[in-house]
This record gives structure tokens, sequence and C-alpha cells, in this order.
RNA sequence: GGAGAGGUGGCCGAGUGGUUGAAGGCGCACGCUUGGAAAGCGUGUGUGCCAGCAAUGGUACCGUGAGUUCGAAUCUCAUCCUCUCCGCCA
């Protein structure tokens, strides 16, 4: 959520930003159920006063019938009063949700995703001497990967990994943690970004519960669109989409103090999809599947390191691409595209031989305090004030894309993958699946 | 799944209908004391919302939600969580 306070004061632009994120919200109205809520909350703060001071008369055990009845008739206002505020609130909370975060100064306004920007572009895209094939036929003839079977057991877009390729994400996933976990690496990493002011603080490593209670999960703001989760039946649980639900709402009603910030966690967790409104979209391989692993990085930082996490974190992103050679875009989204509690996205397209295209692999994303908000996350500065934190989330690796990136790029013709130098050390040495 | 116990402030812990935001202790902060420290003494020490420049005032909050009552941390119901025993289980 957006402060209250920030949207009384300027409606005018939550209403534009609303507008350049493609969110239908009505600003006037919502500060007309504010007014109406505020108002009746009053009536009902004195009212209550009256009570009480009735109330403490009696004290004592002498309660007169005069005092009973002035009770009684307090009793009575109260009921309606809050009847009407009931409502009131609940008006002003539907629209009040409705309210997308502010988007950053330097996000691009546009309407659709193809308004997004082109920051940059790193490394040559691949090029071969024969036809490359995509990682679908590649892992067919490698016997990589089992869809006829998970098919027939769980459905369209599952998969059984086998083999080498099992071995290759275990690879991945080590070798990112031990990336994220050492100070020199992050040190390294933050100033080749020029991020001077940046902690280096290491990434704690983490493996979530999968689930997650509809509360927090609304409270995060991920829960929309629910058509894309899977909601489990007889509990009030959700099989969380991505680790960042579940790493985000792990402090939610605490306070820490400024001493402990940043916080920062790397998850490693299934993240499972729906896919809905993708029927017949990306069917070839493992691109897009309901479920899939991935290693997530999550922070909590005070509000003015807040957008230096965020490029830390892209920063990161970067490292881990470039040092597995894999050629990437940087995309800096759009106010249509960030997404609704974002104040900035960034996305990471990297290079797959198989299909001619960048295709997304990472996200970055910059919420502000507008989830913690709602989350309750706060921490308390030196000075001893309480503020809200600002969380950031962005992908490490989402093992599934990342080795589709990794077989595509380093195929040979005879089906032979080699395996990037970085991760050779977590393979046993070996130069070639 | 069956039986039972319990959820109170940063922590421990009292409180079963009426000046209770909540005793007491610990912790923490500031001050006094001391050559310095400890001990001791004194004062202070939650969060949200509303009003106010502020001091401050009002209100709400004792897991969560609903209810009974003139009045609820205290009574009723539901629900979540924790613990113990039994059962089941990787």
């Amino acid at each position: 959520m957006l402060d209250i306070r920030f949207i009384r004061e300027n409606a005018e632009a939550v209403q534009q930003n609303a507008r350049h994120k493609g969110y239908e919200v009505n600003i006037d109205e919502l500060l007309r159920w504010d007014g109406v809520k505020r108002n009746l909350q009053q009536q009902s703060d004195e009212l209550r006063e009256k009570r009480n001071l009735v109330s403490s008369q009696m004290k004592g055990g002498r309660p007169t019938p005069e005092l009973i009845e002035e009770g009684k008739a307090i009793k009575e206002s109260l009921t309606a009063v809050e009847a009407n505020l009931k409502e009131a609130d609940e008006a002003f909370t539907t629209l009040f949700k409705r309210v997308p975060n502010m988007a950053a100064d330097d996000v691009p306004i546009g309407l659709t995703e193809d308004e997004n920007v082109l920051a940059k572009t790193v490394g040559d895209t691949t090029t071969f001497d024969f036809a490359p094939r995509n990682h679908a036929e590649i892992a067919a003839q490698r016997d990589w990967i089992d869809k006829e079977r998970a098919a027939k057991v769980a459905g369209s877009r599952f998969a059984y990994i086998k083999g080498d390729l099992v071995k290759l994400q275990f690879g991945i996933i080590q070798f990112v943690l031990d990336t994220v976990t050492d100070e020199a690496t992050l040190r390294a990493i933050a100033e080749k970004a020029g991020l001077d002011e940046v902690s280096i603080k290491p990434f704690t490593p983490i493996l979530p519960p999968l689930m997650i209670r509809t509360e927090l999960y609304d409270a995060m703001d991920r829960l929309e669109p629910r058509d894309d989760r899977y909601k489990l039946e007889d509990d009030d649980l959700w099989l969380q989409g991505s680790a960042e639900h579940v790493l985000g709402s792990m402090h939610a009603d605490e306070i820490f103090e400024e001493s402990q910030l940043p916080l920062r966690y790397i998850g490693y967790a299934t993240s499972f999809r729906r896919e809905a409104g993708t029927y017949g979209k990306d069917m070839e391989g493992i691109l897009r599947m309901h479920q899939f692993d991935k290693l997530e990085m999550e922070s909590f930082t005070t509000g003015e390191d807040g957008l230096k996490e965020h490029l830390l974190f892209v920063a990161i992103q970067e490292h881990l691409l470039a040092t597995l050679g894999l050629p990437y875009q940087v995309i800096q989204k759009c106010t249509a595209d960030i997404g609704k509690p974002n104040a900035r996205g960034i996305d990471m397209e990297t290079w797959l031989p198989g299909q001619d295209k960048y295709r997304e692999t990472h996200t970055a994303d910059y919420m502000t305090d507008y989830q913690s908000r709602r989350l309750k996350t706060r921490v308390r500065r030196e000075s001893g004030e309480l503020e809200l934190v600002h969380t950031n989330d962005a992908t490490a690796f989402a093992l599934g894309r990342i080795m589709i990136a990794i077989i595509e790029n380093g195929q040979d013709e005879q089906g032979n993958v080699a395996i990037p130098v970085a991760l050779q050390p977590y393979l046993g040495g070996r130069s070639v699946l």
C-alpha cells in the first residue's frame, strides 16, 4: 500500500501514476471515502470517550439506573456509527488496495511491454558453423528431459529432469551460493558497478516453506493474478509462485534494529505457476513449466539504501550471467510492465540460439516501502524513530531457463554441451556434458 | 488423527467483569553515587489512528475474528499458533 497521507497530498500524481501503470483507480472516490471514514472514526472516538467516562463513574460497584441508562444510550449510538464506519472502511480499503506503487522517476512511461527500454546488450550472440538446435532437441538426444511420462503423471508443462542435467542444476546452485555468500566477490561486483556506498554483507541461504497463507500472500501484493496461483483446496494455503513471496513475508510484524540491515537472503525454492492463458505458448522443452526451481535474492534495507540495493541486485545478476559467458540484454521495464507494488523493475534476457531470440531469464523488483507497509516490517533507526523497510527481490537464476541457455549456447553439432568454466569445479572438473 | 495445557509489553511474569496501557522482575536509556567499574538510588522506557507547530489530548490494541454487557485482558463461540502424551509417518 501507499501512505494514505501521501495520497491526500499528491492526489493528482497518484492518479496519473495509476494511469501510467494501467490500473483503474478513482483517487477522488478514494479520498471521498477517506473523508467519510475519518469523520465516522472521529464520532466513534468521541462516543467511546463518553462511554469510558460513564463507565469510570460506575467503578467501585455503584452503578445507578441513570448511569446505566446513559450507557445504554451511548451503546446504541455507537452501534449505529460503527456499522457505518465498517461500511466506509471496507469501501475505502477496497479502493486503497488497488492503488499501485509510485514508479521511480527514471521508469519509462509506457502502456504495454513494447515500450520497455533496452538499457544495454552484453556479449555477442553466439555464432555456430552449423544450424544450432533448441534445447528440447538436444535434451531428447541426450535423454535429459522426459515430458511424456511427466504428462502421464502430472499433466502438461511438467517434466522429469534427468541425468547430467540434474548434476548441472546442482552445480549451478552451488556456484550461486558460493558467489553471493562471499564478501570479496560482492565487493568486486559492487566496485565494478560503481556502487561504492553499498553494503557488501553476504547473503544468507534459505530453504523456505513453499506454501503461504492467503493473508500474507495478499499483504505481499503478489496473490494477484489468482488465476496463475495454485490453491490448496482443504487449507487456507497457496503454492508459492516465487521464493520472493515466502521470503518477503518472512518478517511480517517485525521491527529490525538498524544494525541488522541490510538483511539479505538467497532462497532456493520450487515455484509453481498455473500459466493460465498461455495455452499453446512455449510448449517445447522446459521454458515454461508449471513447476520450476529458482534461486532468488530478497532483501530488507532502510529507505535510503533501497535503490542502491536494487542496483546491486542487478549487478549481481549481470555478474552471474557474464561469469557463465552468456550473452544477455538488460531491459528497463516501463510503467505498464513493472508491476503494481514496484517502484522500479529490470528484466534480464539471455540469448537462446535455439529460438534465435533473447528470452527473459531474470527480473529485479524494487518495491520501496509499498510491501512493508502492509506487512508491518519496520526498522528502529539509531535515532529511535520507526520506519518502514524497503524491500527488493531479484532472480539469481531460474534453473530451468538458465540450463536452456547453457545447453543452447554451449552446444556442438554432435549434441555435446560445453560447461561454462566457472561451473566446471562444481561438476567434478568436467568441461563437457 | 485422539487427549490435555497454553498464547499478556524487548524478555520473564501477575492479573477471572469496573481509574488496567496493564502489578512485579529483568533488560534498556538518562541522572546521582564512584578514582574507575560493579552494586545501590532516582527517573524514564510499546504501537497504530485522529487532532495539534509542539507540549499534549482522544481512541484502539493482552494471538486473530465475532458475540454477551452500561462496562471485557478477564465471560461465550469460532479460528490460528505453540507445547505435552498417544497414534501415524520421511
